[in-house]
DNA sequence: CATATCATGTAAAACAATGTTACTATAATT
DNA sequence: AATTATAGTAACATTGTTTTACATGATATG
């Protein structure tokens, strides 16, 4: 039997989790050529990990593939899907309207893929009421009320590395519990709130220590 | 004796390197700060890492504090610097002036932090020749000469995924040795070559698993 | 000055992830 | 019918990572 039935307790480590969306990613791609069925192998091929790791990391939610054929792709992706729950539209709230807030608002990606940001606050009243791709800027004191209203559970920050852990105590205090933070700063949050981070420079400086 | 000088053999693992600019990032916030030491655990309460942690990374490269007193911030940053070679400035070309690329050439972020683009490419006619931030849009037909003639490592991509590997090709062709990639796709490279990613959506993707 | 406290660096141990191998079951192909 | 390809599983080995424990040295305190 597979383990996902067989013993409940068996809670798939972060890190598979962070994979499923580079396998989904992957999957889309092929689709987009036409394909209509791939294999651990050609994935493992594409994306630079052993085949075994891919069955592995699936294995964990169950049996997506075909013994002799392989995986459909459109079925596997469907059920990737419902796993990382992107089946569906999220709304998430954008603190920042500076030049990076305004290039995160404009950026096509995030709306391609089920993301859709449903309001942007900014402290500074000179932008207070003006347009940010199609939303009009709101000020930091609507934040919680916005924010609780609407629902939202995913929050991006974009403002100045000094602002940023007050901001994200703020969107806690609303309801958040999934952060991206843009910041190049570190910031703490209570156990079941969720943080990951944008910090190009980090990447950068990450790859210059293997350049001779 | 410290094993970095008994062991000459002891790589540290690259999961190790990733963290070396989380803890320059630290140290530079607390130096602003006006703070001038430091220790093991209070850089982990920052960070959420524990205090063996940041000793063990540590000590792969030196003992850089100091028994009962902790770390001097300036001279673990300086040290930190020296590891990741960031105690210079790079030059970095940019391929894609798109949306995407116009953002990532505007952000201050990459100068501020010694990272300076040097060169920007777009295959699109109607652009080469237009500034995008300080510089004038190179075609692609010039990506080689130039990268060549510069003696740039390093190149952050952020063009549409389908063209992305072609223009990795091309800029490993041009002696490039580490890749920043913002387009969503993997790519594949030889050896010796380093590859970063840039995938907002993948992290969003990767915290909506957790949210009911 | 003796003692307590604090903090690093390191060795050892514990834990986690990954890769390998072997196997079974199933599907498609020859 | 035999061959080939593939998923899923288990067991194991290997590698990588984190935690624990402690010896050593520095500082502060009484």
């Amino acid at each position: 039997m597979p383990p996902h039935l067989t013993n409940p307790d068996d809670i798939p480590p972060d890190i598979v989790i962070g994979r499923l969306p580079i396998y989904l990613r992957a999957l889309m791609r092929l689709s987009q050529d036409g394909q209509e069925v791939t294999s651990s192998h050609e994935l493992g091929r594409i994306l630079g990990i052993s085949s075994a790791q891919i069955r592995k990391d699936l294995s964990h939610f169950g049996g997506f593939g075909k013994q002799g054929t392989g995986y459909q792709i459109s079925y596997l992706e469907e059920k990737l899907r419902q796993v990382l729950q992107v089946n569906r539209e999220w709304e998430i709230a954008l603190v920042g309207a500076g030049d990076l807030g305004q290039a995160v608002a404009n950026y096509r990606g995030f709306s391609d893929r089920g993301f859709h940001i449903a309001c942007v606050f900014d402290s500074n009243p000179q932008k207070i009421g003006k347009k940010s791709g199609n939303f009009v800027i709101q000020p930091m004191s609507e934040l919680k009320e916005t924010v609780l209203a609407k629902g939202i559970q995913i929050a991006m920050i974009a403002v100045p590395a000094e602002y940023a852990q007050e901001v994200a105590n703020q969107l806690i205090e609303a309801g958040v519990r999934a952060i991206l933070n843009y910041a190049p700063i570190s910031i703490n949050v209570p156990d079941g709130v969720h943080v990951q981070y944008i910090d190009p420079v980090a990447h950068l400086q990450r790859m210059t220590y293997y350049l001779k």
